[in-house]
DNA sequence: CTGTTAGCGCTTTCAG
DNA sequence: CTGAAAGCGCTAACAG
């Protein structure tokens, strides 16, 4: 057990005043006179007293805490955003909770936990939320917000970048370098991202009278997009161009190229991914992608999440971002590029 | 302001039965007869009640919440550490709450937060602890673990692999292969990390009668890495090896040497590097490296935090982890390899 | 096994 | 401005 610690009750015995007078001490905008506020402060510095935030959260019914759930700390994407929400959070005074769920459907367990856990608000980084639990939330009034992932409750926040543009944008900047047989490595199926950039890539090829030459499963992972790419140029014929669903497999998809089939990119092969990650921009890959606005999203995110705690209701709003196509050389290029 | 929420009051009302009979039913090993049990369950699901975990930490004086401070994010190790903590905690049952801090020194204020967020412990990875913190949390008897960092205080458990036979390691092997020029691009010169690593390589190139040839700041940080291969690689004449304090860095001075002085690795320039990310086995880098125990290393700090928490005492133990030099081609092989 | 009774450490009226 | 008093929702003795 751990050893009593120092209560506002003994600051108060020793500076010589009522336990209260300690607590407006540590309340922001409490009055008290200075004369206490030093006698406190000075015993409270002797004694090695910090407020049990425990204590405070339990009576204000305000953690201060935000529930972070995300799948994927491997792909880079993900872990920037993590990065950029917790010091976003920390300078608004709120701390992050982090729950990892497995990639595919959320664990039921761990929302329970969530919703345990007395959170202000959610955060939900590219993983999915039952209705159910959106539903749950709302009647908790426990705002939410989804990254990049959309649900079927009309009562949560989503934040996206324009998935679907991206995709047309990768479609017919493919069809219009003249490829011919463009391959598709997908996300998650079950992913609104994925739904959204497929969709736009197969419209865009139709809008140029093409349809889309072969499909594969990459769950937006590098090893299922390795071996993606390997059923996709194991055959007689090959794709000349593939999109990639995500970076994180595009690169897996080119060292693949590369290294198995001694393909050249672009020469042989376009690859094109989406995300924009660090990598993408290094020589070795130079791949032409699609930058989600990453910063801009998780501020979105951000201040949504905060605004709906500060204001003590839901406020459901759907935003979607635009994108922007980054041209590098892992992709041929139409004669005359229209962005 | 939050709405009222279902309390085990209310529970134990509409059960009828006593609020004490309510947080049975929910306590693991409490005595409860079936019948009871039963109507609570009930009644509890018709009201969708949750216990809440504020106020039974307030009670237990246990959060079963762990802080993870941590500062660099974008390096795939430590988010890779990350992901395995978070999981393997959660798996025990408790969560973590995160805190970045900048890369070098601690943030006072951040540490401040952590006492007062009344975690059970204290993971550190990578991130610096000043003593009188370190004083502060054995006061509290919360215990801390440091992974990659070493602390002026006998009372924190730090968990390390062994980086100084690593930078040995690395240093004898590149000697041995008859480099010559041996450079040395370091990471945060405060972290023991670094200096270990450092000394390491530089006692192993004195065992052959070998200086460090040159050596330049990086921080841990690839851009400075890549500007630091320019310093190095801008003179009269160049290193034939380099050797970098971790892979981020490493891979930052492949690309640079081969972009912007049109270098090849490892026929004009051995590379090595420290960690062994994931990315470093791909075909385009295939970076010689030494290789730390990440899942070990997770593993170990997380018992010891547990097993400190369980005992309700701090005993404070060094690890010293055994790395893995892991050959690749990214850099000159003595002729043979005695590893 | 169950209900009653004290609090955990703090914020927040409410008088003074 | 300050102290006294009343809980926040729950756990943990303690009797019955």
């Amino acid at each position: 057990m751990k050893k009593r610690s120092v209560t506002s009750r003994d600051v108060a015995a020793l500076a010589g005043v009522s336990q209260s007078a300690v607590s407006r001490c540590f309340s922001p905008r409490a009055s008290i006179s200075d004369g206490t506020r030093e006698k406190v402060l000075a015993a409270a510095k002797t004694l090695g007293y910090r407020p049990n935030s425990i204590a405070r959260s339990l009576i204000t019914r305000s953690s201060r805490t935000i529930a972070v759930v995300m799948s994927q700390l491997d792909n880079p994407f993900y872990a920037q955003m993590l990065d950029r929400a917790s010091r976003l959070f920390q300078v608004k005074g709120y701390h992050l909770l982090l729950f990892m769920v497995s990639a595919d459907g959320e664990s039921k367990g761990v929302m329970g936990e969530i919703l345990q856990s007395q959170v202000d608000g959610i955060l939900m980084l590219s993983a999915s939320l039952s209705s159910s639990f959106a539903q749950e939330c709302v009647e908790r009034s426990i705002p939410v917000v989804l990254i990049n992932r959309t649900v079927d409750s009309d009562s949560v926040s989503q934040v996206a970048s324009d998935n679907y543009h991206g995709g047309y944008w990768v479609g017919s900047f493919l069809a219009a370098a003249g490829h011919e047989r463009c391959a598709f490595i997908s996300g998650l199926p079950s992913a609104s991202t994925n739904v959204h950039r497929r969709r736009g890539f197969l419209d865009a090829l139709a809008a140029y009278g093409l349809t889309c030459w072969a499909e594969e499963r990459g769950d937006y992972q590098a090893d299922m997009a390795r071996q993606a790419t390997h059923r996709l140029c194991g055959g007689d014929s090959r794709p000349d161009a593939i999109f990639a669903a995500n970076d994180h497999m595009a690169i897996a998809v080119i060292e693949t190229l590369r290294t198995d089939f001694s393909l050249r990119v672009p020469q042989d092969v376009s690859v094109v991914g989406f995300d924009d990650i660090p990598l993408a921009a290094l020589p070795s890959y130079r791949l032409t992608t699609v930058r989600q606005p990453l910063e801009e999203m998780v501020v979105q995110a951000a201040e949504q999440l905060l605004w709906q705690i500060a204001e003590g209701r839901i406020v459901a709003v759907n935003q979607t971002l635009p994108i922007v196509p980054i041209l590098r050389e892992s992709a041929r290029c139409p004669t005359d590029v229209h962005i």
